[in-house]
DNA sequence: CGGTATATTGATTTGGTTCAACTCCAGTGG
DNA sequence: CCACTGGAGTTGAACCAAATCAATATACCG
């Protein structure tokens, strides 16, 4: 099936990584059908709480976040549309982050049976979920990297060149920029610094006309060198589409020992 | 099967958070079984290169790491005995991180094949594959937050109880402390720290009689203390065992749809 | 409009870096 | 047995990037 063709955002995104046939797309639309929207600052999960299912955000920003006793928070994602979390949820008794909606967000919820479903009778699906949780690990890898070795020029150049990157993927960014609804105060949480440090750092990247940030938009006014602060490459968001040898190993698989998928859902 | 009569330290860790069936417990095994040694220093793994297959540690220390074009490195995480990684190799072309080995190592490969057959015949395997996945990805995250908005000090404390916690869930810890085989510039890489800084902090530790070090062994003196200052909560490990539930719901999609497992391999 | 969240700017402080000298090994070879 | 070497750790002094404290400005929203 042409991933374009999908209709959930979530559900494209995947088939654009991992070709699904007719039935197992279908099986992820029919999950996203029933979507729900909530408010900016509802809380999809706590730590220390119960998981939901496995969410897939349709529309809107959320961020993935843990604090500390004395308030201290640390920002360790944002999700965007089309992700797919947290499979987690799939496994564990209680989260130890918590997500909470910055925008107003509309999503949809694998349950975990659905969710173990996939593993059991559709192999390719239960690679798709999986594939969305290394991706994210590999986003969080590059962060420790942002946070760890970075100076607040490089993380704030970095970090918008992964959203404008990632936002590119799903078609909500064009070469001129995107919405863009963070606040300092919430950057500052997500790059290990104070509100008042990345307002300063913010006001270097204008100053030298790198970027430009007004009407809730953020525009890229000078891509090379903006890469060039951050040291960008976007090999780590692995977005290139999966070898099909790994399709074919797969299909093989279903046949040999498998009833075979029922088209047609 | 009990867990403890696993021979592959691996497999022994994965049983012990999922329990497997003789069968699948035995694929493990037969993929441990072919067991290499390397010496300290060297790549399993680097930046930009193809996956090796899907590692089982059985001994020895390992880190993964990125660097930056002028040298900056920085540790992205410990891989110790027991771990299973990079599920990459099952997913992405090129990997975006290097592993490098920080003692001799032991270990074995899963080949991309083999893992894919985990998941198109063992759903459980393929299950424990995702968990370990997700683990990692857990341990991550959390070092987004100590290094993001933790001290120096705080970081450190938090380290050492994340790597004592880790090493006793596979037996290569107890009470008193471990074999500690990181010198002070690896903990800085992995800190985000310059190792002058870590070792006058370390001395700070030793000096309020929290730790002793010597020998190749950490000693931790004052559990208490340590895990006050590091604000340390093992629930981002991820160690507890798996619903039994989710054991169930995959028993009985084995048996719906599929030809029945063949028990004795 | 008025009020609250957000952003800006300046002055000061600080945790961590940098640079550099020195110690303490463990290993190697004469 | 001792001299030589090189990696690892320690310590001090100067420095700097980012934090903190504080005042003000601006934008957004009911």
């Amino acid at each position: 099936m042409n991933p374009s063709l999908a209709r959930s955002m979530a559900a494209r995104k995947i088939a654009h990584f991992l070709e699904l046939g007719a039935a197992e797309l279908a099986l992820l639309e029919d999950a996203a059908a029933r979507s729900r929207s909530v408010a900016a600052g509802t809380e999809l999960m706590s730590e220390g709480g119960a998981y939901p299912g496995i969410l897939l955000i349709e529309g809107g920003w959320l961020c993935r976040y843990k604090l500390l006793q004395d308030g201290r928070r640390q920002i360790v994602n944002f999700l965007l549309p089309g992700d797919v979390f947290d499979i987690g949820a799939l496994l564990f008794r209680t989260a130890d982050q918590s997500v909470s909606a910055l925008t107003p967000v509309r999503y949809s919820e694998l349950t975990r049976d659905n969710a173990l479903d996939f593993f059991g009778h559709h192999p390719r699906v239960a690679v798709a979920l999986t594939w969305s949780a290394a991706q994210e690990a590999a986003i969080f890898a590059e962060h420790i990297v942002n946070v760890g070795r970075r100076s607040a020029l490089e993380r704030l150049a970095h970090i918008i060149l992964e959203l404008h990157r990632r936002l590119l993927a799903v078609g909500l960014a064009n070469g001129e920029g995107f919405e863009f609804p963070l606040t300092q105060a919430i950057l500052a949480d997500a790059l290990g610094l104070t509100p008042v440090h990345v307002s300063r750092t913010l006001r270097r990247l204008r100053d030298q006309a790198v970027i430009e940030i007004g009407n809730g938009r953020l525009r890229i006014c000078d891509h090379a060198r903006l890469r060039e602060i951050g040291s960008f490459h976007a090999a780590f968001l692995h977005l290139r589409r999966a070898p099909t040898s790994l399709l074919d190993r797969l299909d093989s698989a279903s046949l040999s020992e498998r009833q075979p998928p029922r088209r047609g859902l």
